[in-house]
Formats: C-alpha cells, sequence, structure tokens
DNA sequence: GCACCTGGGTTGCGCTTGCCAACCCAGGGC
DNA sequence: GCCCTGGGTTGGCAAGCGCAACCCAGGTGC
C-alpha cells in the first residue's frame, strides 16, 4: 500500500507521488472534486474495480486526502460515504496543472473533462509559477535545483 | 505501454496519466529537470532497475517529453543522451505543484528534494491558482466543474 | 415473518507489470 | 587480445491489477 520500497522519500515530489502514484488514485480524487462521494459513484464513473478502488479508498482516508464519514438518508439505513479533506482540497492544483499540460501537449478531438474555474464568477482559471513578490513567471524561467547539502558557496546550484 | 484500458480519454487529466502515472515516469522527468541526460544518471540517482528505465524512456521519448539524442565526447564513443523538450519544460508546474503537496501534507524530517526558483534572482518560487485577470486564487476560490454537454442553461454546473 | 433489493464492499483467480540479477555487446584503451 | 564502461536486454519471480462472483446489513413489500 504505502509501503514503497523507492528509498528516497527525502524528496517532497517523491513522497507524494508514493501515495497517489498509484494507478486510479489520482482519478478518484479528480470525482471527488466534482462532488462524488460514494463508492458506487466513483465505481460507476470510473469503471475501475471495486477491490482496486476499495484499495484506493481505503489509501487516501489513511493518508489523510479523503475523510470516510458515515451518513443516513432519510428512511434509509447508515451508508458510508468519501468527502475531501483540506489537504484533498490542495489537490485541485495538482490536478489543473495536469490537466493544463494535458490540453496543451496531449489533445483530444473531444475533450468533456475536467475545467477549473473561479467560484464567483465562472471564470476559467489557469496554474502558474508565482515570485515571491507575486509576479507570474513562466515556466521557462524558473529552474529546478536541489538543495546544496552543506552550503559550500551562497550561490544556487547550477544544475 | 500507451495503450491504456481506462477509456475515459475525454479528460486530459486521465490523458496525462495515461502516459505520466506510471511508476518512475514523474521521477524520471524530476532527474531530467535536474539537468541529468544519460541512462546511468538515471539509473543511479533513482535506483530504478534498467528495463523499466528503458520502458520509461522509450515512453517518455515517444510521447515527446524526451528526446534522444546521440552525443560524443572528445575521443569517446557515439552515445545516447535524453533531453527535455519544451513539452517536459513544461512539466516543471506539474512537479512544483506535487512537491508543494507533499511539502505540505507529507513533511519529513529532513527533505533534500527538489526545489523550484526564479533563474533570474534565485529566489523560490511558488505554485497558484489564477484568475482569467491575473489575481491570484486560493484553492477554495477554484470549483472543479465538468462542461455541460449541450448548453441546457447558461448557469455553471454546480457539482 | 420472510423474500427481495440495494449499497458497499470482500474473495478467488488469472494476467500483466515491476523488480532484481545476470548477461550482452559495441567501441576505445592498454 | 583483453578489459572497461555505457547503455542497455533477458529470465525468473513477486506484487499489482482486473473480472466475476459472492457476501452481508438493513430497509421495503407482501
Amino acid at each position: 500500500m504505502v509501503v514503497s520500497a523507492w528509498k528516497d522519500l527525502n524528496c517532497s515530489i517523491a513522497r507524494s507521488l508514493d501515495v497517489l502514484g498509484e494507478r486510479w488514485t489520482l482519478l478518484v480524487v479528480r470525482e471527488a472534486c466534482f462532488g462524488r462521494t460514494r463508492f458506487s459513484e466513483f465505481r460507476d464513473a470510473l469503471g475501475v474495480a471495486p477491490d482496486v478502488l476499495s484499495d484506493r479508498l481505503a489509501t487516501l482516508v489513511e493518508v489523510g486526502v479523503l475523510e470516510r464519514r458515515p451518513y443516513r438518508e432519510d428512511g434509509g439505513r447508515r451508508r458510508e460515504e468519501y468527502v475531501l479533506t483540506p489537504a484533498g482540497d490542495d489537490l485541485r492544483l495538482v490536478l489543473a496543472a495536469l490537466q493544463a499540460w494535458g490540453d496543451q501537449h496531449r489533445p483530444a478531438r473531444e475533450d468533456r473533462g475536467a475545467r477549473f474555474v473561479e467560484a464567483a464568477t465562472g471564470e476559467p482559471v489557469t496554474t502558474s509559477f508565482v515570485a515571491a513578490d507575486g509576479r507570474r513567471l513562466e515556466p521557462g524561467e524558473v529552474l529546478a535545483v536541489r538543495p546544496v547539502r552543506r552550503p559550500p558557496s551562497p550561490v544556487v546550484a547550477p544544475v
């Protein structure tokens, strides 16, 4: 489950992928963002096998992306539903970045997929790098660096 | 390889995950962002099995995230290297979003992982939703919607 | 009271993927 | 001729995934 063997969990990207990187996981989160909460809703929307879905939901609950809670419809029996936690809400940004990338680099004839809009206005939103002072930055203006181990020099590691 | 059976490729999130969602794939891209280009660099940095690495590199080349090209060191033989294409560069935003999420929601005692900085200044950058007019938005101000099939009403689909 | 339905799963079993170790092979150096 | 090094391929085994079948608790109909 979350007992990965790719041990470089010193990297937060790897730690994110450790819990989100299995097949279906982010698609379950996507459906949760659309407001789906129930086992059968996820199963029917995604066509995922019920055992796999069961496993993914359990993992997402375990790591705090979803919260499992009982509910009861009027006159119905007690059932379980899965709702996003604040940590799950924050995954919207990851999903939106993936959506933007797929839109641009893996176009399809017809796309009925997700869109992200500003709640207040309904206008579509984008994702972007933002500098410390608030300026938007293009991906080309951003550099990936690894932290230096013991500061041998104060300059940024060039690679 | 890229012959997935999760057929709802009408969604660009699913299409992105179709090519990026296998184990190791995004970590290979992460290493490529750090400037690694060679098979053995990826293998040594990640500890990934060579057959899996070979498969992931081939897929990434096939979908246009990496470009494979021969090079020759002085007095050496011809070898292959893998460099990010512009489509690969755009994945920095996805990696940064994952990094930010992991940083916040999966903290580790020690994190020597990736950091993203502004190339011009070396200052760290963040990722964010941005409205059409350029305002930054919190994740809570953003709504995930599915496009309506035939506009039955002009309002935004609430769920 | 009993059969039935429905939501929310679990179980068994085969297929596919991933992992590890071992091997390969081309070219250059010695 | 032999070894070394980079860039892989091959084989065997374990884990993950998918399908179909089954389960079970509680509410409804009769």
